[in-house]
DNA sequence: GAGTTCGGTTAGTGGCAGCTTACGGTTCGT
DNA sequence: ACGAACCGTAAGCTGCCACTAACCGAACTC
């Protein structure tokens, strides 16, 4: 449901492109082309990108484009996660109750390796 | 702060491969690379990327290293939408009060142009 | 100890995504 | 009506990333 969100927030520029709206607000493609180290044309390009996402929208102002946040597309992206995570702990519930004819095996002190390597 | 974990997240593979620990619960290497169509050492490498952005951990089992979701990554990113969500509701908010020396500009009826092209 | 299974790593390749340059369309100003 | 400003799109190139094939180490079995 929400891939289309994600694939768009996967690129670094994109980020930045959306931090810049919601830092400063709304604003022309120009106007973000020189806050953003990189073309008006790869701007625009993004913004098509946001906008099927559903993270930005436009106001047409006579030949300018107004962007700005849409919280719509990160309304789908906290749908998403929150169903992941009720359904991780779901998962890992049953994985337990599954696990667990034997009741020898703790939880709480495996040798559960952690992240950031 | 959360830059690894949409990093991760903008893989559709790696989407498949979080969505399959996250329905069938802990597995191992091998086991994903039955369920995802892809080969082992592709599952291995982007489980390196999952792990550093702390959405999946492991645990290893003799030969075997068993991995399952980690809901740091998905704190972590919960966090960032929070706040990036709230942050954009008060920098809409300054816009309007920056606008608004002119009162005639209204807010809910502009020709604003909607998501889903 | 030999054989097997499992997994991480490396080397190498192909395809795609992002960038720039160039062009065309639309709107405003004079 | 002409020029300027702004934007989207097309074309083309480059670099990176995901993938596979091959190799190697580690651990369990007999």
């Amino acid at each position: 449901m929400a891939d289309s969100v994600l694939d768009a927030l996967g690129d670094p520029t994109r980020r930045k492109i959306l931090e810049t709206l919601r830092r400063g607000g709304p604003s022309s493609v120009a106007g973000l082309a020189e806050r953003v180290p990189v073309s008006r044309p790869a701007i625009s390009q993004h913004l098509k990108v946001l906008g099927g996402a559903g993270l930005v929208s436009y106001e047409s102002q006579g030949t300018r484009n107004i962007y700005q946040v849409d919280r719509a597309g990160l309304s789908d992206l906290r749908t998403w996660l929150d169903q992941f995570w009720d359904d991780a702990l779901d998962a890992f519930a049953e994985h337990v109750r599954r696990v667990e004819g034997s009741p020898a095996a703790r939880v709480g002190s495996t040798g559960m390796k952690e992240r950031r390597a």
